[in-house]
RNA sequence: GCUGGUUUAGCUCAGUUGGUAGAGCAGCUGAUUUGUAAUCAGCAGGUCGGGGGUUCAAGUCCGUCAACCAGCUCCA
């Protein structure tokens, strides 16, 4: 008998009992929610066969591996309906997503919305049929010869260890290579969706053919379903590059480009009070400020390795094969610029740190189909700097840059729904990403490993995510739709203070190599703001709404009171606007609350009589009268506080 | 860059099997003088993304370029 352990409780089961049957003997509640089971940490097919102690933990819907497990079969008669309906499609891999599934065909047809809807038909004809489905393993050689019309699961099967034991599923006519789990019945899927088809290139290489991909999304009830397309509704209307068009902060125009976002009155506006408390925050710690040119002749890139390892992502202003002639480029890194700080005179260990901060606009030739919105584009700013200083000063001001970071992001209210990855280089990288030897590199990636664990940073690794120059924690964030990118990032960098010759005279006489920091602190403007779109909907904290105040009067009557009282809005600092417009009182409202504009104040006869003013705010509504000094003192004390 | 989709007035969208464009909102003008999310009326606004081709005739059909969207690859 084993013994096995189920939420603390002992319960003894013969040898060879599956989880299946362990399942149901617990509860036939439990078993019909059951989608797979974790044993002893491992998610497991409920299908296996208990062959020693463990412990157990059956896992439903609510657990996400039991959702991995419901989506993964849902693909699976994705799978079988493509079969059904398209017996040419060759099958490669569908896993479950963190939000649903997809499975990527090599189909010889294109998948318009007709044949999505059809396929969806016949995958609820194969649910209705509920074919059992059996797991099954087979030694290579026999692997082989069941695949071998599906050139893909061959080439799958091939990179496997030659004694592998490899499993397979059937369910009905359809078999696939897979390594599971899967739910014990297909009738158990009840409502689901596919929701796109896209191209995915074979195994993730763009030199690989491109497969068709179909995403879809499947759940227990019909009515979560409804609830999950209804959210991803409600996030389309967060979009940032739906939104801030609407919103007129920013634009983009076919004769200027793709990726060169037009920063409207209102968006750039938001970006100069984020840039004004950067460069005064980081002031405040100490940081020198520096502008530095935005191109430098290919000498500059040469020494810095950007020639060789980022040409390609730069612009380039003259032919840069021809040696006879000067050859500029736009600068996609400040970095080379910067050290020339540094480099202007000899330095001394007295003069480390040394913190250079720089608003920086920086240029990327990043190919055509990369761009989004404000979030991937050509020409942006960042919140960028460097830090050359001594190795024994480098945790210090590691954690005085993670410090910083986590102070503004926060402050913006982004800080919560950010995680951290510690970027590594892979040796293996086959394209010569990186610069320098592996030694330098162990120790770089020690150094940080060992500072992130002593500031007890929780933390991803990302193989193959580091800088050409050194590794890096990217603070990461995901947009409305879940999509990941880098908002800031802090690298360590061993290697261009010797390209640069940089070096200082320590206390002992000796010259020495500084070490160098790369950080930002609130990253690229333009994606910040893009995220603070998404994440406020477009209605900004008071401190950053573009326009903080408008001021409505009652009738033309009112206008010159109006005014008056703007005005006074205006001396005291605030951003006041005046709807000078004859319109109901309803209809000005209606609109300043779709600009999304923090405070109304209504201006009538009765407030003109009683020296006060009619304070209505976009969210809390009617707060009824008060003097304007006090509605001045309540809207700078949220000011000054950054209340979000 | 790759796969697929989209592009009609400032915005959101109609526009039949090819027969030379329409609505609502916004804008302007006038009336209304307004009390916490839309007052009424009138006017104006488009070489249908650009440039080609097919056709007696193209918003509509076909290639091409560009921009935008989703995804892949790449990346702050």
């Amino acid at each position: 008998m084993l013994k096995i352990t189920l939420r603390g409780d002992v319960r003894e089961v013969a040898e060879g009992t599956t989880l299946d049957a362990l399942c149901r003997e617990i509860s036939m509640g439990l078993y019909r929610n059951a989608c797979a089971a974790r044993v002893n940490g491992v998610v497991t097919d409920l299908r296996v066969e208990l062959t020693a102690d463990a412990e157990v933990e059956f896992l439903t819907f609510d657990d996400h591996d039991g959702q991995k497990t419901y989506w993964h079969t849902t693909s699976h008669v994705m799978a079988q309906a493509v079969k059904r309906l398209y017996p040419e499609v060759k099958l490669t891999i569908g896993p479950s997503i963190d939000e649903g599934f997809y499975y990527d065909f090599d189909a010889p047809m294109s998948i318009t919305p007709e044949v999505l809807a059809a396929i969806e038909a016949e995958m609820k004809a194969i649910v209705k049929e509920n074919p059992e489905i059996t797991r099954f393993t087979l030694p290579r050689a026999e692997a082989l010869v069941r695949m071998q019309d599906e050139p893909y699961k061959v080439e799958l099967i091939n990179d496997l260890p030659a004694d592998a034991e490899i499993s397979f599923y059937t369910q009905g006519e359809f078999t696939d290579l897979c390594a599971g789990p899967h739910l014990p019945e297909v009738g158990r899927i009840k409502a689901f969706k596919l929701l796109s088809a896209t191209g995915a290139y074979w195994r993730g290489d763009s030199k690989n053919k491109m497969l068709t991909r179909i995403y879809g999304i499947s759940f227990p009830k019909a009515s979560m379903l409804e609830e999950h397309l209804t959210r991803l509704e409600e996030a389309k209307k967060r979009d940032h590059n739906k939104l801030g068009r609407e919103m007129e902060l920013f634009t983009t125009v076919d004769c200027i480009g793709q990726g060169l976002p037009i920063l409207m009155p209102k968006g750039a506006r938001i970006i100069q009070l984020l840039q004004r408390w950067i460069e005064d925050e980081e002031q405040k710690r100490g940081y020198l400020l520096t502008k530095t040119p935005l191109m430098a002749k290919r000498d500059l890139y040469r020494i810095s390795g950007h020639w060789d390892h980022y040409r390609d992502g730069m612009f380039i202003l003259g032919d840069a094969d021809d040696e006879t002639k000067e050859c500029f480029a736009l600068r996609p890194m400040t970095c080379p610029f910067q050290y020339q700080v540094y480099l202007n005179r000899a330095r001394s260990y007295r003069d480390l740190p040394m913190r250079l901060g720089e608003t920086s606009t920086l240029f990327r030739n990043e190919e055509s189909g990369e761009m989004h919105g404000l979030i991937r584009v050509r020409q942006f700013t960042i919140s960028e700097g460097h830090l050359v200083l001594r190795p024994d000063q480098l945790e210090e001001e590691f954690r005085g840059c993670l410090e910083l970071a986590k102070y503004v992001l926060d402050t913006v209210g982004m800080l919560e729904d950010c995680t951290f990855r510690f970027s590594q280089w892979d040796p293996e990288n086959p394209k010569n990403k990186y610069e320098g030897t592996a030694e330098q590199w162990n120790e770089a990636q020690a150094v940080m490993g060992k500072i992130l664990d002593n500031l007890g940073v929780e933390y991803s690794v990302g193989i193959d995510e580091a800088a050409f120059y050194g590794p890096k924690l990217d603070i990461q964030y995901k947009n409305v739709f879940g999509k990941e990118d880098t908002i800031v990032t802090i690298q360590i960098d061993m290697l261009l203070a010797e390209k640069f010759g940089m070096e200082y005279t320590d206390a002992d006489g000796q010259k020495k190599r500084p070490y160098i920091i790369h950080r930002t602190s609130l990253g690229c403007y333009e994606r910040t703001l893009a995220y603070l779109i998404e994440k406020y909907a477009g209605a900004f904290p008071l401190w950053l709404s573009p326009e903080q105040v408008r001021v409505l009067p009652i009738s033309e009557r009112l206008l010159d009171k109006a005014g008056e009282i703007t005005e006074q809005l205006k001396a005291a600092g605030l951003r006041a606007e005046l709807d000078t417009r004859n319109e109901k009182m309803g209809y000005k409202i209606r609109e300043a609350q779709m600009d999304k504009v923090p405070y109304m104040l209504i201006i009538g006869d009765k407030e003109a009589e009683e020296g006060v003013v009619s304070v209505r705010h976009r969210k809390d509504g009617d707060l009824g009268t008060m003097t304007l000094e006090a509605f001045l003192g309540k809207a700078l004390t949220e000011i000054a506080t950054k209340a979000r």
